[in-house]
DNA sequence: AGGTCTGGGACTGGGC
DNA sequence: CGCCCAGTCCCAGACC
């Protein structure tokens, strides 16, 4: 698995490892709190290092409602992901990064930014989003937002990003059209339905990186997007097959 | 007609 | 400091 990846395979990294295999067992497609799943929070929740920082401290107590154990597999795997913060951790002095503040990964300095549709897709599974944000076609990754509480979907992503000034609907749309020229979001031709591209929906899905050897990177280069050309084409056809009309040609 | 959606372009802020 | 990226902001026009 691509903990191995890692020279100090410690202790910690077999937690991880571990917690990870439970997880595994259980298809992404659940919702549900996986048996197990206590005891990788557990795992996590004993180690100073993980619990004091605010990048990687996305373990709730299971009863949290709303929360996606979704978030907590991609957050672990971000963790060992990021190699600069792995060996960050393990190196600082403990009292250091016992110093961060608890609460949401904000954009900053030392991590990555939230993007748009990283942000959407969590909130696809946020039971507790459901009134703004729903899939229509959860398999092909198409979702619509909810007419009547977009502007407070989209007020919620301009608090997350830390934003000074109000974010509105418009302003957000502006943005996911802009995917549209990426190919990582194309718009439908429907009202306020949008879909993600199966790239994107497959590297948001932990079953994407779970059991592989590669590092799971967030961030893939456009033109290594691109080498999926075949599937993006097949899939469009599919999509205009099963009455989607894409507003974008392929390019 | 009016609200909503879309597209374009300039601008901003963070990261490298 | 300059460049690039990922939005952010505003406006005009199309659409329903």
């Amino acid at each position: 698995m691509f903990l191995q990846s890692f020279p100090d395979h410690d202790v910690l990294g077999q937690a991880f490892e571990d917690a990870l295999e439970v997880l595994q067992q259980h298809s992404d497609r659940e919702m549900q709190c996986p048996p197990g799943y206590k005891n990788c929070l557990t795992v996590i929740n004993h180690h100073h290092n993980l619990r004091a920082n605010p990048s990687y401290c996305t373990a709730p107590s299971v009863e949290e409602q709303g929360y996606s154990w979704r978030n907590m597999i991609n957050s672990t795997v971000d963790f060992y992901a990021d190699e600069t913060v792995y060996h960050t951790l393990q190196n600082a002095p403990e009292s250091q990064v016992m110093h961060a503040a608890p609460g949401q990964p904000k954009a900053g300095k030392g991590r990555k930014k939230l993007r748009l549709f990283e942000y959407l897709h969590e909130t696809l599974y946020d039971p507790a989003m459901a009134n703004c944000i729903q899939w229509v076609d959860k398999p092909n990754g198409v979702f619509q937002f909810v007419s009547k509480n977009k502007e407070k979907l989209a007020e919620l992503w301009g608090e997350r990003k830390g934003n000074r000034k109000v974010m509105t609907y418009q302003k957000m749309a502006r943005a996911l059209r802009n995917y549209g020229r990426t190919g990582e979001i194309i718009k439908i031709r429907r009202k306020l339905t949008y879909q993600f591209s199966a790239v994107v929906l497959k590297r948001l899905a932990p079953s994407y990186f779970l059991g592989k050897e590669t590092i799971y990177h967030p961030y893939i280069q456009s033109n290594q997007e691109y080498q999926c050309a075949d599937d993006w084409t097949s899939y469009n056809n599919y999509m205009y097959n099963n009455g989607y009309v894409l507003q974008h040609a392929n390019s």
